[in-house]
DNA sequence: GTTTATAGTTTGATAATCAAACTAAATAAT
DNA sequence: ATTATTTAGTTTGATTATCAAACTATAAAC
């Protein structure tokens, strides 16, 4: 593939990651959350109980501020930390039934979201999307 | 399509997503920059010379929080503010040189991306799903 | 010419972030 | 088995990011 191939999927690649930005940003701006919360609670809900360190990981903050985060989520009620009776030193993040209800109002605005994405093409299309996007996300 | 299927696109999107974002601050742990200001200075880079109101929308920040960010990215040299002749009131921010190489280097690393994604696939494979991502750029 | 709208800044307060020092539990070494 | 080391998470102290609201200056409308 051409050099000039390879600026354009680069070009459409970040177009398509300041969207995505831009839309979470939005939605979170009805939540009364700050995004980076619900980013939080979007990774809890659908990776189900973490611990603090493979969430820190995946947040890109350090171990001190997720505890900050953690504390503040916990007392505005929509996370709970959960000992771990396996090893007393850890515990595992999950979400409260608050905590739940949020995540799913926001399950619901990335179907739409995967809906109006999907309305484009035709089933076939969206097939060959839904592959190669999932090929990219194993290698990346 | 199926319900379920529009839940795993949702999901893979999602995915791509987080995968996306975690690679952002990873290169920028790299840069001594924020992800923030890497994030200025890419969308600055690549929109070209850009008044402070459309910036501060694409951030999904307020204009006094911008005003601190460009204060801050000025001093230290990477952008600079530039009276509109036109408009009095208004001026537009654009990269100084050494603004240039530090969005060049990230450029690099895009590209890098892209290349790996691109060897996932065979020519037509890759022409259809670029196509498909600038489609979808368009309508979301 | 006076009012109104637009572009950006400043201010005051709160929240986010980091690095480094710290606590407590688990594992390894001897 | 006792001690040393690693691992998981917290705290502290300082800096940066962020917002809403008040403010300044220019442009546009009337």
């Amino acid at each position: 593939m051409t050099e000039e191939k390879l600026t354009q999927l680069s070009e459409t690649i970040i177009q398509f990651y300041e969207k995505l930005f831009s839309w979470e940003h939005g939605i979170a701006k009805n939540t009364g959350l700050s995004p980076q919360q619900n980013h939080t609670i979007e990774i809890v809900g659908s990776d189900g109980p973490l611990r603090m360190k493979p969430l820190a990981e995946k947040l890109s903050v350090t171990m001190g501020t997720l505890t900050v985060m953690i504390d503040r989520l916990e007392k505005t009620g929509y996370v709970c930390r959960q000992k771990d009776p396996e090893d007393g030193r850890g515990f595992n993040i999950m979400l409260t039934d608050k905590g739940e209800v949020v995540h799913k109002e926001h399950h619901a605005y990335h179907l739409k979201l995967a809906e109006d994405i999907i309305s484009l093409f035709d089933p076939k299309e969206a097939s060959g999307f839904l592959k190669a996007l999932r090929k990219i996300n194993r290698t990346i």
